[in-house]
RNA sequence: UCCCCGAUAGCUCAACGGUAGAGCGAUCGGCUGUUAACCGAUAGGUUCUAGGUUCAAAUCCUAGUCGGGGAGCCA
């Protein structure tokens, strides 16, 4: 079958144009008695809207199958795009044959012609894509994804796949998954009594993937500039609508880089994705401004058009101190900052993206750089409204002697390390980075209140369903 | 993990100690072009689970399960 996407007829299609479209029925008028006539509004997923299909009593199925059809069905029309004599759409689809290629029960299809919520919906992941909201966030979703390769295939990054499966068990972030092959029924023993991982697949312990930073600064301390866009994995308990146990996150690398020139490097990337959904997503970005959260169109319109503030965390706590609000969480040099804190910097007192630089070396991993006064390392969070941080990055310790010293300060072990610590004995250079959550840039872009609602299955603590 | 809130028809909700209701959806019928169509009728519920209080529990109490929001952790 040769068929025309429904994007494509609405667009570029004139009138007169004989095509045949495929796609699930979303809603369905039918007349009966003495004029029967049936109205089919089809979605193929290509575009949000829907193209009527206008079905005549003379087709040949028209009472065994036509005005029997209920949403969810799936058929393929075949007709002349003739201009609407209604209201609501300019052209639709005069059928001449109108096949039903698979039924749905209108007594059990979860998905009505009516409004459902997204909690409803998250128990029908597998149908929900067939829905506005969910056909909307895919294809943004699928826009942002290109973007991102896109912004570094044009400045000449490498996209490197590094390993989903790693055996280094502090990477610095997060409790994370164990991948096992032992029989948890029969678990090999050692002498002393505790699990002999030797036995297990690969001769030791190893867990899903929580960053791939560590492999990613290897191949840009060779290739310069590199990228990787994977599947991330951390076992926190946390239950917020920001939190996935399994996301996708970008993480770029760069050779000869500093600070500045990551925080150079993050916020061009961030309007260079909020750029060209805006210019490639208008259908879908306009439905989210009407149904979802008003602000969306402006705030990307804002934040792609405006220079992020940039302050250290010194000058954001003097900020918070000398705002005179009451804090739930006290401010105070050397501590985390909180949400609130966070989000009065992002929303009230710049209202636009807020890059923090320069964190106390006590609350920030051992491989960022340590800055000259002894106290500060050399980090950077992008924060935006509503979602907070959305970007955490650093330069990387380059120094050998300083990096080994600020792995004993977190009680790591060198020598676990000795591949990462190689990297500083053989022509080191300054580099940076950062990490970017793909499903937080899709909420922000669309407006979606909750990150399960933005990636097709999502897992969450006690959540592993399809 | 902590703190709140919730669970009643397929869906969204009402009933707040006295025999369980509406809208939408579904089914059947009607309607000369509709727009989540409209009009009429019909069907549909061990009120999340297990205990308890009471003459009487959807309603009050206890525990659990699941869901949502906030917090922490972070992307």
């Amino acid at each position: 079958m040769k068929r025309t996407l429904i994007k494509d007829a609405l667009a570029a299609m004139p009138v007169g144009t004989e095509l045949t479209v495929a796609g699930w029925v979303r809603t369905v008028r039918n007349h009966k008695g003495t004029h029967p006539l049936s109205f089919v509004n089809l979605n193929d997923g290509s575009c949000l809207a829907t193209l009527q299909v206008v079905a005549p009593a003379a087709l040949e199925n028209f009472v065994s199958e036509v005005q029997r059809l209920s949403a969810g069905c799936s058929v393929a029309a075949t007709g002349r795009l003739v201009a609407s004599q209604g209201k609501g759409q300019a052209v639709e689809l005069l059928a001449s044959r109108l096949r039903v290629v698979g039924w749905a029960d209108a007594e059990t299809y979860p998905v009505q012609q009516k409004h459902h919520t997204f909690e409803f919906l998250r128990a029908q992941a597998h149908l929900r894509p067939r829905t506005n909201t969910f056909g909307a966030v895919t294809r943004v979703r699928n826009a942002i994804s290109f973007a991102i390769h896109e912004f570094f295939q044009q400045r000449g990054f490498v996209y490197v796949n590094t390993p989903i499966i790693t055996a280094s068990d502090c990477e610095g972030a997060g409790q994370m998954f164990r991948v096992s092959t032992l029989d948890p029924a029969k678990l090999p023993r050692t002498p002393e009594g505790n699990v002999n991982f030797a036995e297990d697949f690969f001769g030791r312990q190893t867990y899903l993937t929580v960053s791939g930073q560590l492999e990613g600064e290897t191949y840009a301390c060779a290739l310069g500039n590199v990228y990787t866009f994977g599947p991330t994995f951390r076992a926190e308990n946390s239950n917020t609508p920001r939190h996935l146990a399994e996301f996708w996150m970008i993480e770029p690398e760069m050779a000869f880089c500093d600070l500045a020139g990551d925080a150079d490097l993050a916020e061009e990337f961030l309007k260079h994705i909020f750029t060209a959904v805006l210019t490639r997503c208008r259908e879908d970005m306009a439905f989210f401004a009407e149904h979802i959260d008003k602000t969306v169109i402006d705030t990307l319109t804002h934040i792609a058009a405006s220079p992020f503030e940039r302050l250290s965390y010194t000058q954001a706590i003097d900020i918070l101190t000398r705002s005179g609000k009451s804090w739930e969480y006290p401010i105070a040099w050397g501590g985390d900052l909180q949400t609130e804190h966070e989000r009065y910097l992002t929303e009230e007192v710049f209202n636009k993206p807020v890059i923090l630089t320069d964190y106390p070396a006590q609350i920030k991993p051992f491989y960022m750089r340590s800055n000259d006064d002894g106290k500060t390392v050399a980090a950077m969070d992008v924060l935006v409204p509503k979602i907070g941080e959305i970007i955490g990055g650093s330069q990387r310790e380059e120094r050998l002697d300083v990096l080994v010293e600020k792995m004993k300060n977190s009680h790591l072990r060198p020598e676990d390390y000795w591949w990462y610590l190689d990297l500083r004995r053989y022509g080191t250079v300054e580099h940076a980075g950062f990490g970017l959550g793909l499903e937080r840039t899709v909420q922000f872009a669309t407006g979606m209140a909750n990150i399960r609602d933005v990636i097709p299955y999502p897992r969450t603590p006690g959540s592993a369903e399809f």
